[in-house]
DNA sequence: GGCAAATTACCACGATTGTAGTCAGTCGTC
DNA sequence: GACGACTGACTACAATCGTGGTAATTTGCC
């Protein structure tokens, strides 16, 4: 299941607020985006299509929650950015950003931990 | 300039060669992929038209070397990546990589005395 | 020197994407 | 109880993408 760009700021969205109707969504957007209401209506449907998120009815609207993980999707995504730009090589993808990105020192200190973690592992 | 997921294999053995012709583009991917040879051409064309290639007319065909860098574009597609996924935030893909991906050692050696300079730099 | 193979130029076509519009029902309000 | 606001259903439409076909030209080879 592939998410566009426009998609996954809908979907953020809804990942973030676990549930939410239509309303909720154009509210969340109107301050990031100038989207028109009925585009962000016509994302909500395709995701739905798409298996993406899932509605219930109530009253006489929908309210929309996900149907796959933020998780799920992030992973996937990255594996196939990943596919494409350094060919499969995640280590690669690391070091370029490392090199090319600003990090805040406290996340510098997390992301040390977490090779650290990983170098004791065995790294399988 | 965006380059679509079929274009950068293409993109990818050029960057490597240096400069390459249609040919020899579709003998370098014969092996990963079972595109027909009109679809490399096709990509190709597309891609001397976004302005990604350019061209020499030798004899009777074209040598097509890049026009933009490899990093470049690796550093255009990650940020857009990030943007979409981590709404902008490069630590929270760092992380999310370190957690998710296997890292051979000395890369995660690598990844170590990068994170040191950064730290040492002031981390501006 | 004629023919098959390679090459470029141009066309095709369905799927997805970004970005809405129209139509028709519902509901709260005056 | 009529009307405007909100909602969902369906439609639209141009751009991009993946995938490849046709036509015309060049050219190496027999």
């Amino acid at each position: 299941m592939k998410i566009s760009d426009a998609e996954w700021r809908v979907m953020r969205v809804v990942w973030q607020r676990r549930v939410a109707t239509a309303a909720d969504v154009i509210e969340s957007l109107a301050g990031e985006t100038d989207w028109n209401h009925r585009t962000i209506r016509t994302l909500l449907g395709r995701l739905v299509e798409k298996g993406a998120l899932a509605t219930d009815q109530e009253a006489n609207r929908y309210v929309y929650r996900p149907k796959v993980t933020q998780s799920r999707c992030v992973r996937d995504e990255a594996r196939s950015f990943v596919d494409k730009v350094f060919d499969g090589d995640a280590a690669e993808l690391l070091i370029h950003f490392v090199r090319n990105e600003a990090i805040p020192s406290e996340q510098l200190d997390e992301l040390r931990r977490l090779l650290d973690a990983k170098g004791k592992e065995g790294n399988q």
